[in-house]
DNA sequence: ACAGTTTGCTAAATTGATTTAGTAGTTTTA
DNA sequence: TAAAACTACTAAATCAATTTAGCAAACTGT
């Protein structure tokens, strides 16, 4: 006869292993773990028995321990989520939206900022591994291709976004940089500026690559003269302001700029507070990126607004059909997903 | 002899467990895993067995599985970060700076946001505890007392922040909430203004009952008349600017607003934006929580910063002293970490 | 020279699940 | 009525580590 249990308050509630269940159903483990994985039809369980261990396991309470779950499986149902910065508003807010998708599918995220740091990254992506993460989902710095072929080699799924690595095959979710720019650039050339310069952070990561490369395209096309400035990333806002400040004093011939991410366009703004410019009649202004602080900048500021829920589907999507199998683990699926160009004060409206 | 391996590059990595290298030496498993956990001396193995088994261990780039480690040991290395919005600047900032700590002290960050609600919480902290995190830190939701206890009841340590439950009895970084409206309000009222509203998210919050409290004080001392709008949190801005526009126009006598917390205040900003209200002449504003958005706005708006790396600093330092053991599971320590009014154009310097 | 200690190592149990390969007993088929 | 098939279950192996208990051999002291 089994042990009296009590449905104990959560507070005292004692571990209880799959074997004690057993033992004091006086069964065995096996028919125990069958049932509690909707086996039992398949296996023949008795409707009896599993009516008895589904009531007495709601009964006391039992949860199996997912760590032996997982030795046993190779599953941990976890998504190792790799951003640049998760303080930044565009990555938290990908982070937000992908957690949401995955708690619905079962899943758990662990995350991490890489910084942009090659061998951080390398790291992250070991330490992940030797955590047995079921997926990746990596905004990527430069430098990681071998990790990340050497995760898919292993079937591991990946799926990237933000950008690309070129000698990579793997499904990814970009927007189309270059035109955004492109477009971005058009617009203040429509609106009569002349001394378009670009301001961005110096790497050489393919989306900053081809946003430089839009803003380059569009000058030429215009027969503007191009003036790119490229700062450093630091983790101190000041210290990329100073240059963008500095770049700034030193070209007044400028009457517009386009900055390269919402970072180097809110660094921008302050400069430009600092300069006394006025925007956009000394000077115009676009950034990448939409977010609180252009819209509410006066005069608001023109933005390249990501589609963040659409890049967060897509990027989910695409994951979730690798791990389920329904795309092979070697999948290249490249989307691009628009972005919306929101047009405000700061770009000067036809002068 | 040992059979010949190669190091093989990362992409054909086999997957070696602790046997296998046991057996590739002809030596125990036992003595390979006192090794590498550094029990060598300890335990009295050999100089020469324990360089043979780091050098092989080396070559062949043997990593332990740590699913097998976390369920012999019970530790998994693990901190769960439960809070309210992780795409909120605020939260996220801070996720970023305990993110760095815990990485440093080897722990890895496992997040979720609770949204405030309460029955999500409740499964999440579930979920994690299934997942044996060995430690939790929480902004909490109302009604999650009792789960919160049941963790530390079971030796789980856990550090709150943000706010504090008032039943429970452990670790806690907080700010003077309190103070910090109360000193925010003076201000408006050292200035001259007389109508000053306080608009906050309709919640019973501890942390944001003081900041009401504060301004209750403030405007109490002064001899004006308080009038408080709560509005309720949506995941879309527009449901929470539209009941702010509301409030705003039906109250033309208002020439102050104290924000309670950075989304309210974005939210705030941009209905004092639709109605065309300027500044401080027609209205100042003052918000709970500094961000790129206060400071860049035109004017720049006034606001309470938080303390955000002291805030981490102090939270990380709690948990890995109970979960070193330095400190009791059960320790309760109110560490209150002081905010600072930045004093901008939005709140009418001396009119 | 013999007990006692130290050294250097290991067999086997343990953690808590899943899963393979069966085993009795009953029912069906030929 | 014996072989075949099915039903309802289970013993034991497995995942990959840690840890307890203990065993020979070498060394020390008297």
């Amino acid at each position: 006869m089994p042990e009296t249990f009590y449905n104990q308050p959560s507070s005292v509630k004692k571990k209880l292993s799959i074997a004690d269940i057993a033992e004091a159903l006086g069964i065995s483990k096996t028919s125990v773990s069958f049932i509690l994985n909707g086996q039992a039809e398949e296996k023949r369980i008795s409707k009896k028995l599993v009516d008895k261990v589904t009531s007495y396991v709601e009964q006391v309470g039992y949860k199996p321990n997912l760590l032996a779950k997982s030795l046993r499986t190779g599953k941990s149902n976890t998504i190792a989520l790799m951003v640049e910065d998760i303080s930044n508003p565009f990555f938290a807010s990908i982070a937000r939206l992908i957690e949401d998708r995955a708690y619905q599918h079962g899943y758990r995220i662990t995350y991490c900022s890489t910084d942009n740091d090659t061998a951080k990254t390398k790291d992250m992506i070991d330490i992940f591994r030797d955590r047995h993460v079921d997926g990746y989902i990596i905004a990527p710095p430069e430098g990681v291709e071998e990790d990340i072929s050497s995760l898919q080699k292993n079937d591991l799924p990946v799926v990237l976004f933000d950008r690309y690595l070129q000698s990579i095959e793997t499904d990814v979710v970009v927007i189309d940089n270059k035109f955004s720019t492109y477009n971005a650039t058009g617009l203040l050339a429509k609106n009569g500026y002349k001394q378009i310069a670009f301001v961005t952070f110096a790497n050489e990561q393919i989306q900053m690559r081809d946003r430089k490369q839009g803003y380059l395209e569009a000058v030429a096309e215009k027969g503007l003269k191009p003036l790119v400035a490229e700062v450093n990333f630091s983790r101190n806002d000041d210290e990329i302001t100073a240059p963008i400040f500095d770049f700034l004093s030193a070209h007044t011939e400028l009457d517009a700029v386009v900055f390269g991410t919402n970072h180097v366009g809110a660094c921008g703004l302050k400069a430009i507070q600092k300069l006394g410019l006025n925007i956009p009649d000394d000077l115009a202004v676009i950034s990448f990126d939409d977010y609180d602080v252009f819209q509410l900048h006066s005069p608001p500021i023109t933005a390249i607004a990501q589609p963040i829920e659409q890049i967060a589907n897509q990027v989910i999507t695409l994951l979730l059909n690798k791990l389920n199998g329904v795309t092979d683990i070697g999948s290249k699926q490249e989307i691009v997903v628009p972005t919306r160009l929101n047009v405000r004060g700061s770009s000067g409206a036809g002068r």
